[in-house]
DNA sequence: CGAATTAGTACTAAAATAGTCCTATATCGA
DNA sequence: TCGATATAGGACTATTTTAGTACTAATTCG
């Protein structure tokens, strides 16, 4: 339902990889054999996820990837927006009053206020909570479109 | 990044207009009109948010399309069902161990632990809730990950 | 019986996604 | 300085998913 690319997946999966050795660098072609993904997909997934920032790049014959920051400074938030670019939920929602029916487009403004809290959320989800496995919790989304408290941002 | 397909958008917008009056039957033409889709999109809608039992359908010259149940006892996440059907983030998710990494692997699980979390969440909501709007708010999705309550189901 | 309406299926077209390849650029080592 | 290795960037292709359309069957009211 959280519908993320496979791309995305793959992106976590090079980013805990890069976390194992902080600041060691690693080739993509390493990286590559270590996740056990095509090497011209890692090299893709490394490229964006340089000019996103969360990963530093040296070139070169000893060059290669590692984390421009500790996995506890990378969120989830993040990685997703990297690998993802902003995702508006649909055009409705991202151009407001383009829309033809005012009475019931209510609903549309619902589903993006639900977006923007889950994106909060995940903000707070790091790169090391997700190498850490654990049971799942109960969060309340009810609030969120009943709704009361902080304006958090897109 | 909460991404859903326009078509459940649009379910969502019909359901609201049938949630409009309750218990009169409304012939998809109808809510096509009311809602501005097209009417072939809606007639498809409307099957197969009947088929799912969100919505109740009555054949014939006076027939249409009600609301199953009141727009209290309909989540969000029934909606999105309807109309996605069981969403898997990825492959590795769906058949754990078929993934050739074990040591990083646990971060696929914890995005799956992430979509739990977030369906949960969603089968709070309802479609009432949908159709009222309000300001964003903030959710815990941290604790999540690091996990410890309530092992809900998928 | 005929008109209106849902039900079901199949099909087409468009868009997003995943993945590949090629060329340019930078750095190390001999 | 030259060659080997590695990243950077862009373009391109194929596959899959999604959106939308069309047609036929079944049902019910007048």
């Amino acid at each position: 339902m959280l519908r993320m690319s496979k791309l995305t997946d793959y992106g976590t999966v090079v980013l805990a990889c890069l976390a194992r050795s902080d600041q060691t660098l690693h080739s993509a072609a390493q990286v590559a054999t270590e996740t056990h993904l095509a090497q011209p997909t890692v090299s893709k997934l490394l490229k964006a996820l340089t000019r996103a920032g969360l990963v530093h790049s040296e070139r070169g014959a000893l060059g290669g990837y590692a984390l421009a920051r500790s996995a506890a400074q990378i969120s989830a938030a993040e990685i997703i927006d990297a690998l993802e670019g902003p995702v508006a939920i649909t055009a409705c929602s991202a151009t407001e009053g383009q829309c033809d029916l005012e009475p019931v487009c209510q609903v549309g403004s619902a589903w993006q206020r639900i977006n923007i809290s889950i994106r909060a959320a995940l903000r707070e989800v790091t790169l090391d909570d997700l190498r850490a496995a654990a049971p799942p919790m109960a969060l309340d989304l009810k609030s969120a479109v009943a709704a009361d408290t902080s304006p958090s941002r897109a």
